[in-house]
DNA sequence: CGGGTTGTTGACAGCGTTCAACCGCGGTGG
DNA sequence: CCACCGCGGTTGAACGCTGTCAACAACCCG
Protein backbone atom coordinates (compact mmCIF):
# COMPACT_ATOMS: atom_id res chain seq x y z
CA UNK A 1 0.00 0.00 0.00
CA UNK A 2 2.02 3.27 -1.24
CA UNK A 3 1.39 6.91 -0.38
CA UNK A 4 0.66 6.20 3.39
CA UNK A 5 -0.93 9.84 4.87
CA UNK A 6 -3.14 11.33 6.91
CA UNK A 7 -7.00 12.12 5.60
CA UNK A 8 -6.90 15.49 3.59
CA UNK A 9 -10.38 17.42 3.08
CA UNK A 10 -11.61 15.55 0.11
CA UNK A 11 -10.78 12.27 1.96
CA UNK A 12 -12.61 13.35 4.93
CA UNK A 13 -15.51 14.33 2.93
CA UNK A 14 -15.69 11.01 0.74
CA UNK A 15 -15.56 9.11 4.18
CA UNK A 16 -18.33 10.86 5.66
CA UNK A 17 -20.82 10.13 2.52
CA UNK A 18 -19.45 6.70 2.56
CA UNK A 19 -22.54 5.11 4.14
CA UNK A 20 -20.21 3.57 7.52
CA UNK A 21 -19.73 6.71 9.31
CA UNK A 22 -23.07 8.32 8.02
CA UNK A 23 -24.91 6.61 11.19
CA UNK A 24 -22.69 7.18 13.75
CA UNK A 25 -23.05 10.10 16.28
CA UNK A 26 -20.20 12.99 16.06
CA UNK A 27 -17.84 12.10 18.42
CA UNK A 28 -17.94 9.01 17.14
CA UNK A 29 -16.81 10.20 13.85
CA UNK A 30 -14.43 12.14 14.87
CA UNK A 31 -12.70 9.07 16.91
CA UNK A 32 -12.85 7.00 14.02
CA UNK A 33 -11.58 10.16 11.83
CA UNK A 34 -8.39 10.40 14.66
CA UNK A 35 -7.45 7.05 13.64
CA UNK A 36 -8.31 7.18 9.43
CA UNK A 37 -5.28 6.30 7.21
CA UNK A 38 -5.66 6.85 3.72
CA UNK A 39 -3.47 5.18 1.21
CA UNK A 40 -3.60 3.92 -2.41
CA UNK A 41 -3.65 0.28 -4.17
CA UNK A 42 -2.35 -0.33 -7.79
CA UNK A 43 -4.65 -2.28 -9.72
CA UNK A 44 -4.13 -6.17 -9.28
CA UNK A 45 -2.33 -5.24 -5.98
CA UNK A 46 -3.18 -7.70 -2.79
CA UNK A 47 -4.69 -5.89 -0.08
CA UNK A 48 -4.69 -9.01 2.13
CA UNK A 49 -4.25 -12.60 1.81
CA UNK A 50 -6.81 -15.61 3.11
CA UNK A 51 -5.58 -16.63 6.81
CA UNK A 52 -3.15 -13.88 7.24
CA UNK A 53 -4.36 -12.12 11.11
CA UNK A 54 -6.74 -9.56 10.56
CA UNK A 55 -5.00 -6.10 11.79
CA UNK A 56 -6.94 -3.83 9.54
CA UNK A 57 -10.12 -2.79 8.90
CA UNK A 58 -10.81 -0.97 5.17
CA UNK A 59 -12.92 1.33 3.87
CA UNK A 60 -13.14 1.49 -0.27
CA UNK A 61 -13.22 5.66 -1.01
CA UNK A 62 -12.92 4.73 -5.11
CA UNK A 63 -11.89 1.93 -7.16
CA UNK A 64 -13.26 -1.05 -6.52
CA UNK A 65 -11.45 -4.40 -4.27
CA UNK A 66 -12.26 -8.25 -5.09
CA UNK A 67 -12.73 -10.70 -2.69
CA UNK A 68 -11.91 -14.35 -3.79
CA UNK A 69 -10.90 -17.77 -2.23
CA UNK A 70 -8.66 -19.85 -3.43
CA UNK A 71 -8.66 -23.75 -4.00
CA UNK A 72 -5.95 -26.10 -3.77
CA UNK A 73 -5.39 -25.90 -7.61
CA UNK A 74 -5.35 -22.06 -7.60
CA UNK A 75 -8.51 -21.49 -8.70
CA UNK A 76 -10.16 -18.49 -7.36
CA UNK A 77 -14.30 -18.07 -6.46
CA UNK A 78 -15.45 -14.48 -6.19
CA UNK A 79 -17.04 -14.39 -2.85
CA UNK A 80 -17.50 -9.97 -2.56
CA UNK A 81 -16.85 -6.95 -4.73
CA UNK A 82 -16.23 -3.88 -2.49
CA UNK A 83 -16.83 -0.08 -3.90
CA UNK A 84 -16.97 3.15 -2.88
CA UNK A 85 -18.45 3.42 0.47
CA UNK A 86 -18.14 -0.45 1.49
CA UNK A 87 -16.92 -1.61 4.32
CA UNK A 88 -13.93 -4.56 4.20
CA UNK A 89 -13.15 -6.97 6.82
CA UNK A 90 -15.65 -5.96 8.98
CA UNK A 91 -16.75 -9.55 9.23
CA UNK A 92 -13.05 -9.61 11.17
CA UNK A 93 -13.69 -7.55 14.07
CA UNK A 94 -13.40 -10.28 16.54
CA UNK A 95 -10.13 -10.65 18.83
CA UNK A 96 -7.43 -12.83 16.95
CA UNK A 97 -9.44 -13.18 13.56
CA UNK A 98 -7.94 -13.99 10.70
CA UNK A 99 -9.21 -13.06 7.06
CA UNK A 100 -11.64 -15.07 5.59
CA UNK A 101 -10.65 -14.67 1.88
CA UNK A 102 -7.85 -12.55 0.01
CA UNK A 103 -8.62 -9.09 -0.78
CA UNK A 104 -7.31 -7.70 -4.87
CA UNK A 105 -7.51 -4.60 -6.00
CA UNK A 106 -9.41 -4.77 -9.69
CA UNK A 107 -8.20 -1.50 -10.39
CA UNK A 108 -6.41 1.61 -8.96
CA UNK A 109 -8.13 2.17 -5.84
CA UNK A 110 -8.20 4.35 -3.14
CA UNK A 111 -8.89 3.21 0.99
CA UNK A 112 -9.48 4.31 4.29
CA UNK A 113 -7.56 2.03 6.61
CA UNK A 114 -8.59 1.81 10.09
CA UNK A 115 -6.39 -0.49 12.59
CA UNK A 116 -8.57 -2.87 14.14
CA UNK A 117 -7.34 -2.90 17.86
CA UNK A 118 -8.38 0.69 17.90
CA UNK A 119 -11.67 0.12 15.94
CA UNK A 120 -12.28 -2.17 18.84
CA UNK A 121 -11.38 -0.13 21.06
CA UNK A 122 -13.75 2.89 20.34
CA UNK A 123 -16.55 0.52 19.75
CA UNK A 124 -16.32 -0.80 23.22
CA UNK A 125 -16.67 2.47 24.74
CA UNK A 126 -18.99 3.89 22.06
CA UNK A 127 -22.21 1.68 20.86
CA UNK A 128 -23.45 3.65 18.00
CA UNK A 129 -20.10 2.58 16.70
CA UNK A 130 -20.44 -0.90 17.32
CA UNK A 131 -24.51 -1.01 16.22
CA UNK A 132 -23.39 0.40 13.38
CA UNK A 133 -20.77 -2.36 12.60
CA UNK A 134 -23.52 -4.59 13.48
CA UNK A 135 -25.75 -3.19 10.67
CA UNK A 136 -23.18 -3.36 7.86
CA UNK A 137 -22.26 -6.71 8.52
CA UNK A 138 -26.00 -7.64 8.52
CA UNK A 139 -26.06 -6.27 5.53
CA UNK A 140 -23.40 -7.97 4.10
CA UNK A 141 -24.70 -11.59 5.06
CA UNK A 142 -28.00 -10.58 3.29
CA UNK A 143 -26.29 -10.07 0.16
CA UNK A 144 -24.01 -13.13 0.47
CA UNK A 145 -27.62 -15.25 1.21
CA UNK A 146 -28.72 -13.87 -2.19
CA UNK A 147 -26.10 -14.58 -3.93
CA UNK A 148 -25.88 -18.08 -2.32
CA UNK A 149 -29.16 -18.61 -3.34
CA UNK A 150 -29.01 -17.20 -6.45
CA UNK A 151 -26.58 -19.56 -7.70
CA UNK A 152 -28.10 -22.28 -6.43
CA UNK A 153 -31.71 -21.50 -8.06
CA UNK A 154 -31.11 -19.44 -11.48
CA UNK A 155 -29.49 -20.11 -14.64
CA UNK A 156 -26.77 -17.64 -16.31
CA UNK A 157 -29.35 -15.35 -18.33
CA UNK A 158 -31.46 -15.15 -15.44
CA UNK A 159 -28.79 -13.87 -13.02
CA UNK A 160 -27.57 -11.42 -15.47
CA UNK A 161 -31.23 -10.04 -16.15
CA UNK A 162 -31.63 -9.73 -12.06
CA UNK A 163 -28.02 -8.11 -11.88
CA UNK A 164 -29.48 -5.37 -14.86
CA UNK A 165 -32.66 -4.64 -13.57
CA UNK A 166 -31.32 -3.86 -9.84
CA UNK A 167 -29.60 -1.37 -11.62
CA UNK A 168 -32.80 0.12 -13.34
CA UNK A 169 -35.05 3.01 -11.84
CA UNK A 170 -38.44 0.72 -10.93
CA UNK A 171 -40.43 2.68 -13.29
CA UNK A 172 -40.57 -0.21 -16.39
CA UNK A 173 -39.20 1.97 -18.68
CA UNK A 174 -36.39 1.50 -21.43
CA UNK A 175 -32.60 2.96 -20.08
CA UNK A 176 -29.38 3.05 -20.76
CA UNK A 177 -26.71 2.77 -18.31
CA UNK A 178 -22.67 1.99 -17.86
CA UNK A 179 -21.44 -0.54 -16.09
CA UNK A 180 -19.38 0.06 -13.34
CA UNK A 181 -16.25 -2.43 -14.11
CA UNK A 182 -15.07 -4.78 -16.36
CA UNK A 183 -17.37 -7.60 -17.56
CA UNK A 184 -14.64 -10.02 -16.35
CA UNK A 185 -15.45 -8.72 -12.93
CA UNK A 186 -19.14 -9.03 -13.32
CA UNK A 187 -18.75 -12.60 -14.17
CA UNK A 188 -16.92 -13.52 -11.14
CA UNK A 189 -19.58 -11.28 -8.99
CA UNK A 190 -22.26 -13.75 -10.71
CA UNK A 191 -20.45 -16.38 -9.87
CA UNK A 192 -19.82 -17.19 -13.99
CA UNK A 193 -17.09 -17.82 -16.07
CA UNK A 194 -16.64 -14.55 -18.17
CA UNK A 195 -17.78 -17.12 -21.37
CA UNK A 196 -20.95 -17.80 -19.48
CA UNK A 197 -21.22 -13.65 -19.45
CA UNK A 198 -20.72 -13.05 -23.08
CA UNK A 199 -23.32 -16.13 -23.85
CA UNK A 200 -25.55 -14.45 -21.56
CA UNK A 201 -25.52 -11.24 -22.94
CA UNK A 202 -25.79 -12.19 -26.31
CA UNK A 203 -28.69 -14.58 -25.34
CA UNK A 204 -30.62 -11.46 -23.74
CA UNK A 205 -30.20 -9.35 -26.74
CA UNK A 206 -33.22 -10.95 -27.70
CA UNK A 207 -34.83 -9.60 -24.88
CA UNK A 208 -34.54 -5.94 -25.54
CA UNK A 209 -31.10 -5.71 -24.16
CA UNK A 210 -28.19 -4.49 -26.21
CA UNK A 211 -24.32 -3.79 -24.70
CA UNK A 212 -21.67 -2.14 -26.93
CA UNK A 213 -18.50 -2.03 -24.42
CA UNK A 214 -19.50 -0.90 -20.98
CA UNK A 215 -22.84 0.42 -22.22
CA UNK A 216 -26.14 -1.48 -21.74
CA UNK A 217 -29.11 -0.45 -22.78
CA UNK A 218 -32.69 -2.12 -21.64
CA UNK A 219 -35.35 -1.89 -24.35
CA UNK A 220 -38.41 -3.42 -22.20
CA UNK A 221 -37.63 -3.63 -18.34
CA UNK A 222 -40.93 -6.02 -18.00
CA UNK A 223 -39.93 -8.39 -20.30
CA UNK A 224 -36.26 -9.29 -18.20
CA UNK A 225 -38.30 -10.35 -15.54
CA UNK A 226 -39.86 -13.10 -17.44
CA UNK A 227 -36.36 -14.50 -18.61
CA UNK B 1 -45.22 -20.70 18.41
CA UNK B 2 -46.85 -22.90 21.28
CA UNK B 3 -46.11 -22.91 24.77
CA UNK B 4 -44.91 -19.32 25.50
CA UNK B 5 -43.31 -18.93 28.47
CA UNK B 6 -40.47 -17.19 30.90
CA UNK B 7 -37.56 -19.83 30.55
CA UNK B 8 -36.72 -22.23 33.61
CA UNK B 9 -33.40 -23.34 35.37
CA UNK B 10 -32.96 -25.85 32.34
CA UNK B 11 -33.70 -23.27 29.64
CA UNK B 12 -31.39 -20.66 31.15
CA UNK B 13 -28.79 -23.51 31.33
CA UNK B 14 -29.10 -24.36 27.77
CA UNK B 15 -28.69 -20.68 26.80
CA UNK B 16 -25.67 -19.73 28.88
CA UNK B 17 -23.91 -22.24 28.03
CA UNK B 18 -24.69 -21.57 24.03
CA UNK B 19 -22.44 -19.29 22.56
CA UNK B 20 -24.60 -16.16 22.11
CA UNK B 21 -24.55 -15.08 25.79
CA UNK B 22 -21.09 -16.55 26.70
CA UNK B 23 -19.28 -13.77 25.63
CA UNK B 24 -20.91 -11.03 27.48
CA UNK B 25 -20.58 -9.11 31.06
CA UNK B 26 -22.89 -10.58 33.74
CA UNK B 27 -25.15 -7.59 33.67
CA UNK B 28 -25.79 -7.24 30.04
CA UNK B 29 -26.37 -11.56 30.42
CA UNK B 30 -28.71 -10.65 33.25
CA UNK B 31 -30.65 -8.01 31.17
CA UNK B 32 -31.06 -10.43 27.96
CA UNK B 33 -32.08 -12.91 30.40
CA UNK B 34 -34.91 -10.61 31.42
CA UNK B 35 -36.24 -10.24 27.63
CA UNK B 36 -36.01 -13.71 26.67
CA UNK B 37 -39.01 -16.20 26.22
CA UNK B 38 -38.88 -19.52 25.84
CA UNK B 39 -40.63 -21.22 23.07
CA UNK B 40 -41.44 -24.33 21.05
CA UNK B 41 -41.93 -25.03 17.35
CA UNK B 42 -43.38 -28.08 15.79
CA UNK B 43 -41.88 -29.76 12.88
CA UNK B 44 -42.03 -27.87 9.56
CA UNK B 45 -43.43 -25.21 11.06
CA UNK B 46 -42.51 -21.53 9.74
CA UNK B 47 -40.48 -19.69 12.66
CA UNK B 48 -40.56 -16.29 10.08
CA UNK B 49 -40.97 -15.41 6.22
CA UNK B 50 -38.76 -13.83 3.85
CA UNK B 51 -39.56 -10.19 3.56
CA UNK B 52 -41.53 -10.18 6.58
CA UNK B 53 -41.01 -7.03 9.55
CA UNK B 54 -37.85 -8.50 11.73
CA UNK B 55 -39.22 -8.34 15.36
CA UNK B 56 -37.67 -11.13 17.17
CA UNK B 57 -33.89 -12.23 17.46
CA UNK B 58 -33.93 -15.96 18.16
CA UNK B 59 -31.48 -18.58 19.56
CA UNK B 60 -31.88 -22.32 19.26
CA UNK B 61 -31.93 -24.42 22.10
CA UNK B 62 -32.46 -27.56 20.65
CA UNK B 63 -33.26 -28.66 17.07
CA UNK B 64 -32.44 -27.41 13.71
CA UNK B 65 -33.85 -24.35 11.82
CA UNK B 66 -33.78 -24.39 8.09
CA UNK B 67 -32.96 -20.45 6.48
CA UNK B 68 -33.75 -20.50 2.86
CA UNK B 69 -35.07 -18.45 -0.13
CA UNK B 70 -37.89 -19.14 -2.54
CA UNK B 71 -37.63 -18.21 -5.51
CA UNK B 72 -41.24 -17.42 -8.10
CA UNK B 73 -41.62 -21.04 -9.03
CA UNK B 74 -41.59 -21.63 -5.52
CA UNK B 75 -38.18 -23.95 -5.69
CA UNK B 76 -36.34 -23.42 -2.53
CA UNK B 77 -32.45 -23.26 -1.97
CA UNK B 78 -31.08 -23.15 1.57
CA UNK B 79 -28.62 -20.62 2.49
CA UNK B 80 -27.83 -21.39 6.60
CA UNK B 81 -28.47 -24.44 9.24
CA UNK B 82 -28.74 -23.15 12.39
CA UNK B 83 -28.52 -25.79 15.45
CA UNK B 84 -28.22 -25.57 19.31
CA UNK B 85 -26.53 -22.47 20.11
CA UNK B 86 -27.07 -20.69 17.16
CA UNK B 87 -28.40 -17.21 16.50
CA UNK B 88 -31.16 -16.66 13.82
CA UNK B 89 -32.01 -13.30 12.40
CA UNK B 90 -28.86 -11.23 13.73
CA UNK B 91 -28.79 -10.25 9.84
CA UNK B 92 -31.63 -7.99 10.84
CA UNK B 93 -30.78 -6.04 13.58
CA UNK B 94 -31.38 -3.05 11.91
CA UNK B 95 -34.15 -0.38 12.66
CA UNK B 96 -36.80 -1.65 10.26
CA UNK B 97 -35.39 -4.26 8.64
CA UNK B 98 -37.01 -7.09 6.90
CA UNK B 99 -36.06 -10.98 7.58
CA UNK B 100 -33.60 -11.44 4.15
CA UNK B 101 -34.98 -15.07 4.22
CA UNK B 102 -37.58 -17.77 5.46
CA UNK B 103 -37.12 -19.58 8.35
CA UNK B 104 -38.60 -23.17 9.28
CA UNK B 105 -38.06 -25.94 11.63
CA UNK B 106 -36.62 -29.02 10.56
CA UNK B 107 -37.78 -31.28 13.12
CA UNK B 108 -39.46 -30.20 16.51
CA UNK B 109 -37.21 -27.42 18.09
CA UNK B 110 -37.38 -25.37 21.24
CA UNK B 111 -35.97 -21.37 20.78
CA UNK B 112 -35.45 -18.61 22.98
CA UNK B 113 -36.62 -15.04 21.33
CA UNK B 114 -35.43 -11.53 22.55
CA UNK B 115 -37.56 -8.68 21.39
CA UNK B 116 -35.50 -6.92 18.94
CA UNK B 117 -36.38 -3.41 20.06
CA UNK B 118 -35.38 -4.22 23.22
CA UNK B 119 -32.19 -6.04 22.11
CA UNK B 120 -31.07 -2.82 20.38
CA UNK B 121 -32.02 -0.79 23.17
CA UNK B 122 -29.85 -2.61 25.82
CA UNK B 123 -26.82 -2.92 23.29
CA UNK B 124 -27.00 0.34 22.64
CA UNK B 125 -26.21 0.84 26.34
CA UNK B 126 -23.88 -2.26 26.59
CA UNK B 127 -21.06 -1.99 24.06
CA UNK B 128 -20.50 -5.36 25.02
CA UNK B 129 -23.44 -7.03 23.58
CA UNK B 130 -23.31 -5.44 20.66
CA UNK B 131 -19.71 -6.56 20.09
CA UNK B 132 -20.62 -10.03 20.51
CA UNK B 133 -23.20 -9.48 17.91
CA UNK B 134 -20.87 -8.20 15.70
CA UNK B 135 -18.69 -11.20 16.49
CA UNK B 136 -21.78 -13.30 15.72
CA UNK B 137 -22.73 -11.94 12.38
CA UNK B 138 -19.27 -11.82 11.37
CA UNK B 139 -18.63 -16.05 11.80
CA UNK B 140 -21.78 -16.27 9.84
CA UNK B 141 -20.55 -14.32 7.30
CA UNK B 142 -17.46 -15.95 7.17
CA UNK B 143 -19.25 -19.06 6.77
CA UNK B 144 -21.19 -17.81 4.38
CA UNK B 145 -18.52 -17.19 2.34
CA UNK B 146 -17.20 -20.77 2.48
CA UNK B 147 -20.52 -22.01 1.00
CA UNK B 148 -20.56 -19.52 -1.99
CA UNK B 149 -16.98 -20.60 -2.52
CA UNK B 150 -17.49 -24.13 -2.33
CA UNK B 151 -20.56 -23.97 -4.23
CA UNK B 152 -18.24 -22.46 -7.02
CA UNK B 153 -15.11 -24.73 -7.31
CA UNK B 154 -15.93 -28.28 -5.93
CA UNK B 155 -18.05 -31.06 -7.31
CA UNK B 156 -20.78 -33.00 -4.78
CA UNK B 157 -18.26 -35.24 -3.40
CA UNK B 158 -15.93 -32.96 -3.03
CA UNK B 159 -17.93 -30.38 -0.68
CA UNK B 160 -19.40 -33.95 0.98
CA UNK B 161 -15.99 -34.83 1.96
CA UNK B 162 -15.19 -31.40 3.19
CA UNK B 163 -18.09 -31.73 5.36
CA UNK B 164 -16.97 -35.44 6.66
CA UNK B 165 -13.63 -34.38 7.56
CA UNK B 166 -15.22 -31.07 9.61
CA UNK B 167 -16.76 -33.43 11.59
CA UNK B 168 -13.78 -36.15 11.86
CA UNK B 169 -11.18 -35.44 15.09
CA UNK B 170 -8.06 -34.12 13.42
CA UNK B 171 -5.78 -37.04 14.22
CA UNK B 172 -5.97 -38.42 10.83
CA UNK B 173 -7.41 -41.81 12.93
CA UNK B 174 -10.18 -43.91 11.48
CA UNK B 175 -13.41 -42.61 12.93
CA UNK B 176 -17.68 -42.99 13.25
CA UNK B 177 -20.10 -40.39 13.94
CA UNK B 178 -23.63 -39.53 13.50
CA UNK B 179 -24.73 -36.98 11.11
CA UNK B 180 -26.85 -34.77 13.46
CA UNK B 181 -30.08 -34.38 10.77
CA UNK B 182 -31.56 -35.88 7.89
CA UNK B 183 -29.72 -36.52 4.65
CA UNK B 184 -32.27 -34.14 2.80
CA UNK B 185 -31.08 -31.60 4.92
CA UNK B 186 -27.81 -32.09 4.79
CA UNK B 187 -27.86 -32.21 0.93
CA UNK B 188 -29.77 -28.49 1.23
CA UNK B 189 -26.79 -26.81 3.17
CA UNK B 190 -24.29 -28.71 0.88
CA UNK B 191 -26.25 -27.03 -2.14
CA UNK B 192 -27.65 -30.47 -3.75
CA UNK B 193 -30.30 -32.48 -4.20
CA UNK B 194 -30.72 -35.51 -2.55
CA UNK B 195 -30.01 -37.44 -5.29
CA UNK B 196 -26.69 -36.10 -5.65
CA UNK B 197 -25.97 -36.52 -1.75
CA UNK B 198 -26.65 -40.47 -2.22
CA UNK B 199 -24.75 -40.79 -5.00
CA UNK B 200 -22.27 -38.52 -3.48
CA UNK B 201 -21.61 -40.87 -0.69
CA UNK B 202 -21.83 -43.92 -2.95
CA UNK B 203 -18.75 -42.93 -4.75
CA UNK B 204 -17.09 -42.61 -1.84
CA UNK B 205 -17.36 -45.80 -0.49
CA UNK B 206 -14.55 -46.43 -3.44
CA UNK B 207 -12.16 -43.82 -0.42
CA UNK B 208 -13.33 -45.69 2.84
CA UNK B 209 -16.83 -44.10 3.33
CA UNK B 210 -19.14 -46.48 4.82
CA UNK B 211 -23.17 -44.98 5.51
CA UNK B 212 -26.07 -46.83 6.84
CA UNK B 213 -28.54 -44.59 7.79
CA UNK B 214 -26.96 -41.97 9.96
CA UNK B 215 -24.19 -43.30 10.84
CA UNK B 216 -21.21 -42.36 8.86
CA UNK B 217 -17.69 -44.57 9.10
CA UNK B 218 -14.06 -43.17 7.80
CA UNK B 219 -11.67 -45.39 7.13
CA UNK B 220 -9.20 -42.98 6.20
CA UNK B 221 -9.20 -39.46 6.32
CA UNK B 222 -6.29 -38.63 4.47
CA UNK B 223 -7.82 -40.40 1.70
CA UNK B 224 -10.86 -38.08 1.98
CA UNK B 225 -9.08 -35.33 1.71
CA UNK B 226 -7.41 -36.26 -2.00
CA UNK B 227 -10.81 -36.58 -3.31
C1' DC C 1 1.27 0.45 -36.48
C1' DG C 2 1.94 -3.38 -33.16
C1' DG C 3 1.35 -5.83 -28.84
C1' DG C 4 -1.17 -6.88 -24.99
C1' DT C 5 -5.38 -6.99 -22.79
C1' DT C 6 -10.41 -7.90 -22.95
C1' DG C 7 -14.22 -9.88 -24.84
C1' DT C 8 -16.58 -13.18 -28.15
C1' DT C 9 -17.65 -17.53 -30.36
C1' DG C 10 -17.42 -22.54 -31.11
C1' DA C 11 -16.88 -27.43 -29.68
C1' DC C 12 -16.95 -30.54 -26.10
C1' DA C 13 -17.32 -32.95 -21.81
C1' DG C 14 -18.55 -33.19 -17.07
C1' DC C 15 -21.65 -32.48 -13.60
C1' DG C 16 -26.02 -32.06 -11.48
C1' DT C 17 -31.02 -31.49 -11.81
C1' DT C 18 -35.16 -33.66 -12.93
C1' DC C 19 -38.39 -37.37 -13.48
C1' DA C 20 -39.54 -41.95 -12.53
C1' DA C 21 -39.29 -46.39 -10.58
C1' DC C 22 -37.97 -49.00 -6.73
C1' DC C 23 -36.42 -50.43 -1.98
C1' DG C 24 -36.65 -50.75 3.12
C1' DC C 25 -38.51 -49.47 7.12
C1' DG C 26 -41.88 -48.13 10.71
C1' DG C 27 -46.59 -47.41 11.85
C1' DT C 28 -51.45 -48.35 11.50
C1' DG C 29 -55.34 -50.91 11.25
C1' DG C 30 -57.84 -54.75 9.91
C1' DC D 1 -50.07 -61.27 12.97
C1' DC D 2 -49.86 -59.68 8.68
C1' DA D 3 -51.16 -56.45 4.83
C1' DC D 4 -50.91 -51.99 3.55
C1' DC D 5 -49.39 -47.42 3.26
C1' DG D 6 -46.23 -43.49 3.45
C1' DC D 7 -41.87 -41.60 3.87
C1' DG D 8 -36.92 -41.24 3.30
C1' DG D 9 -33.56 -42.83 0.59
C1' DT D 10 -31.42 -45.08 -3.54
C1' DT D 11 -30.77 -46.01 -8.39
C1' DG D 12 -31.27 -45.36 -13.37
C1' DA D 13 -31.76 -42.56 -17.66
C1' DA D 14 -31.97 -38.24 -20.08
C1' DC D 15 -31.52 -33.54 -20.60
C1' DG D 16 -29.54 -29.00 -19.98
C1' DC D 17 -26.27 -25.93 -18.17
C1' DT D 18 -21.82 -24.22 -17.53
C1' DG D 19 -16.79 -24.80 -17.20
C1' DT D 20 -12.88 -25.54 -20.04
C1' DC D 21 -9.89 -25.13 -23.98
C1' DA D 22 -8.81 -22.97 -28.17
C1' DA D 23 -9.10 -19.71 -31.75
C1' DC D 24 -10.33 -15.33 -33.06
C1' DA D 25 -12.00 -10.44 -33.04
C1' DA D 26 -12.03 -5.81 -30.99
C1' DC D 27 -9.99 -2.44 -28.50
C1' DC D 28 -6.77 0.61 -25.99
C1' DC D 29 -2.38 2.62 -25.40
C1' DG D 30 1.90 3.25 -26.31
Amino acid sequence: MNRLMKPGARERETLLNSGFLASLGVESVAAMMEIAVIGSLPARQMLFREGEPADMLHCVLSGYIRLYKLDPDGREADVSLYGPGDLIGASVVLDGGRYAATAQAAEPALLARFDLRRVRDIASRRPDLALALVNIVSAQLATSFTSLADDRLHTAPQRVSRYLLDHCPADGKATSFRLPYQKSLLAGKLGLAPEALSRAFSLLRNHGVNVRGRLVHIGDPEALKRV
